[in-house]
DNA sequence: CTTGAAATTAGATACACATCTAATTAGATA
DNA sequence: TATCTAATTAGATGTGTATCTAATTTCAAG
């Protein structure tokens, strides 16, 4: 996904090829045609049709030994539409509709903490999605563990005693890392 | 133009950047944070920061001595729209209404000419369309010239002959290069 | 089958830029 | 003021890739 939008970038990101696409946005050129109008060598030319065409945003029409290179708009238009996609903001929510309508009350708009909640049930939900934001099998210092949970509220270092007291993470010598969810002591678990 | 979609696309042509914009999209982040989750160097995430800013993608917010940064979706999305406006298959068409009607009838749906008008007035409306491919101050090889034709119609030679013939195109040694307007002669002057 | 033209492929060189460490700046706190 | 933290800037190093020349392929025409 970020994948092939990384490669459509990439593909677009040199003025050589922006170029090539603005002319075949205005007709099919050849390979000389193009080497002449940019100012470049043919090979080089081939070299950037190439990573055009891997990207489906160039097709080619043979005609005895020359090949005619148009832009396939559609293709433009496809990814073009997906970079509008990546910036949905991302789903905040939750595992199960009780959860959902915890975190609903103590995470405002912009994915912070509100308040650390009293209640121990739902302070382990609080609990349990501050923990997305920790892989499974990274290490983190202390440092970086702060500051993740410094973007979510200020009082990172409650925030960090509970999650280890709650055996979420865990940690020896300054480094911190996430334990697999069987091992958590929330209250689904206690109860 | 050209010159701010390849900013652009510079911009988001890079993994480490497309990973920014992916997490920036879900909510603010330090630049300890981000050097944190992308495994990078604080210095090398504010590098990749600053040419995000450069391109108005990213926002920041003062906290302290730490910063926030989000992304300006709305900037994304501007930049997006302008790709797709990009691929406009740029108006093919005339000066006034007589010479609408009269390309119509010569150049097909490709952009290529049907044939070479027999009438000295059509004849004069082509070359002049023909001559949209020259700039002005440019110099050309001849074989650039008949490339150029060529993408037009088979017979580059006698459209060759015919633009110098109008003194649209004027040559020596083998270099041609666009003549001005004024020195036309073309069926509007002769008349 | 040879020749010629257009394009691609291979390999070498050179330039752009991503990343790092070290040093510096800016802000907060004692 | 002195100190600590977060971030940026400066400068060095290394990697990726754009471009070139030379060689090879592909197709058409004698």
């Amino acid at each position: 996904m970020t994948e092939t939008l990384l490669a459509f970038f990439k593909a677009l990101a040199h003025e050589s090829r922006l170029r090539i696409v603005g002319l075949l946005a205005q007709r099919e050129h050849s390979v000389q045609q193009l080497a002449a109008l940019l100012d470049l060598k043919e090979p080089t030319v081939s070299h950037h049709l190439a990573i055009l065409k891997e990207q489906g945003l160039v097709t080619v029409r043979a005609e005895g030994t020359t090949r005619w290179h148009s832009l396939d708009t559609a293709a433009l238009e496809t990814l073009s539409r997906r970079v509008l996609e990546t910036q949905q903001p991302a789903a905040p929510l939750a595992a199960d509709e009780d959860e959902a309508r915890i975190l609903a009350g103590f995470v405002d708009a912009d994915e912070r903490l509100k308040e650390i909640p009293a209640s121990r049930r739902k302070r382990a939900v609080v609990l349990r999605w501050l923990m997305r934001m920790f892989e499974p099998g990274r290490r983190y210092s202390e440092a970086e563990v702060n500051a993740y949970l410094k973007s979510r509220h200020w009082d990172c270092a409650t925030l960090r005693r509970e999650l280890v007291g709650h055996r979420m993470l865990d940690r020896d010598a300054g480094i911190y890392w996430r334990l697999p969810k069987s091992q958590w002591r929330d209250e689904r678990l206690e109860a």
